[in-house]
DNA sequence: CGAGATTCATGTGAAGTATACCTTTAGGCTTAA
DNA sequence: AAGCCTAAAGGTATACTTCACATGAATCTCGTA
């Protein structure tokens, strides 16, 4: 390849076949035309919403289940289609989608609301406005047609979390002041515990109804990956027994069948990448590699740059004994001087630590060491083989 | 020997500060009649 | 006189700092068996 230069390679790729079909039917973000295994739920979701259609406020509900059991899934199956009929009826109902998660996008509440009015076509500065007056520009926006709007939280425990249950308090009271249109919450959690930190008030409104989604099973998610794969990957491309590693794999892991489509992907992309014409079971084990230096590098290198310099401190130390927050701030002052940055406060440092713990890059646990007293104790949660590799990212990135 | 008191290194909460950004308002300048 | 632009004033959210107090088990202290 190299010997022709990049035209030859080009032209060769060209050339080579693809292994896939459609590529887009394995991604998170695709709503395949129908679900399978989530029949029960499916079915309970739309009797709760369906009053929205006669104009009456259904209830609002609340969605549990761990990650990839088709929590989203389903509530974007179903906004669909009911939007579709509303469309057809000519009734006006609004859905918005918001995942909570996604950084920055609604993780306060003055950003929460203020990408509500936007989904509804409202210029909202980043700051500024208070957040009343976002509240009111919102307000406005719904109470001046008439319209049934749904708006489903994704990963609402993770707003709640860091900006307090207020907000949902609010939202389904502005509801009582509004005379034409209508507002019901669709919440989605992946904790299930999460609503007994909730306010009595805000849980018995948010949850009039519930519904859990169990995890699959592996053969469940055999079924699901075969019914993709039939699409996404040309015939024969792969081998026996790749799905049900996939599977196998997912199911290890709590049922997971977001993780097993992207194993399924990019083991895909793998094989073809190395032009071989089949996927095999050794591209699994790479793909599961390489889906979780994607995530950590892809959080890492996002991080804003004291965040950064804190995690590079962080890896800096031998990953088999336990570390420190007094070890890592020493650590951290150090690299700050030698980069020309000015040192947060260790107070500061240990929220970012306590930040980084939720991303899932480390793991760190409050213990009291008696006598010398308490402290975070701190151990990586990312594979040993990775953490080279992201040191020298952030060193890079923080320009040591 | 055992119950309480001590101690250490930080966790953690509250309040204050700096910064970046927003809207409103008032004054000054331009323009058109 | 009306319209437009600009700068100042007044306000907010967010990231961070400062201050002060809370934690909780290993260790120490001291009375008791």
């Amino acid at each position: 390849m190299t010997e022709k230069g990049l035209g030859g390679f080009f032209e060769n790729f060209l050339k080579k076949d693809s292994l896939f079909n459609q590529k887009a039917v394995l991604q998170a973000s695709y709503t395949p035309g129908e679900i399978i295994h989530r029949e029960k739920e499916l079915n309970l979701l739309a009797n709760i919403l369906a009053p929205c259609l006669r104009l009456e406020k259904p209830s609002n509900v609340f969605l549990y289940g761990k990650t990839g059991t088709g929590k989203t899934l389903t509530a974007k199956y179903v906004s669909e289609h009911l939007k579709s009929i509303a469309q057809n009826k000519n009734l006006s109902i609004k859905i918005i989608h918001i995942n909570c998660k996604l950084s920055k996008v609604a993780d306060t509440e003055y950003r929460l609301v203020a990408q509500l009015a936007r989904e509804l076509g409202k210029e909202i500065p980043p700051t500024g406005l208070p957040t009343e007056e976002v509240y009111k520009i919102f307000y406005n926006a719904i109470s001046t047609e008439k319209v049934q709007l749904l708006i489903v939280l994704d990963e609402i425990d993770q707003l709640v979390k860091r900006a307090g249950d207020e907000i949902i308090y609010n939202l389904t009271r502005i509801n009582s002041e509004l005379e034409h249109s209508q507002i019901t919450l669709v919440g989605i959690s992946n904790d299930l515990l999460f609503t007994d930190h909730l306010d009595p008030r805000v849980k018995s409104s948010l949850s009039e109804e519930e519904i859990v989604f169990p995890p699959y099973n592996a053969l469940q998610l055999q079924d699901i990956l075969r019914k993709r794969s039939e699409r996404a990957f040309k015939e024969g491309v792969l081998t026996p027994g790749v799905v049900e590693k996939c599977a196998a794999y997912a199911a290890r892991e709590h049922g997971d069948a977001r993780r097993a489509l992207e194993l399924l992907r990019v083991a895909g992309e793998i094989a073809e990448r190395d032009s071989q014409l089949k996927v095999t079971i050794d591209h699994i084990d790479g793909a599961e590699e390489k889906i979780e230096k994607d995530r950590v590098l892809d959080i890492v290198k996002t991080q804003p740059k004291q965040q950064q310099v804190t995690l590079h401190a962080i890896l800096s130390f031998k990953k088999n004994n336990s570390i420190f927050t007094g070890d890592i701030y020493d650590s951290y002052k150090k690299t700050c001087a030698r980069v020309g940055l000015r040192p947060l406060t260790q107070r500061r440092v240990s929220d970012i630590i306590g930040e980084m713990d939720m991303l899932g890059i480390i793991n760190a646990k409050v213990i009291s060491k008696g006598r010398f007293g308490r402290t975070r104790e701190i151990s990586l949660s990312i594979p040993a083989t990775l953490v080279q590799k992201i040191s020298s990212v952030l060193e890079q990135s923080i320009g040591l």
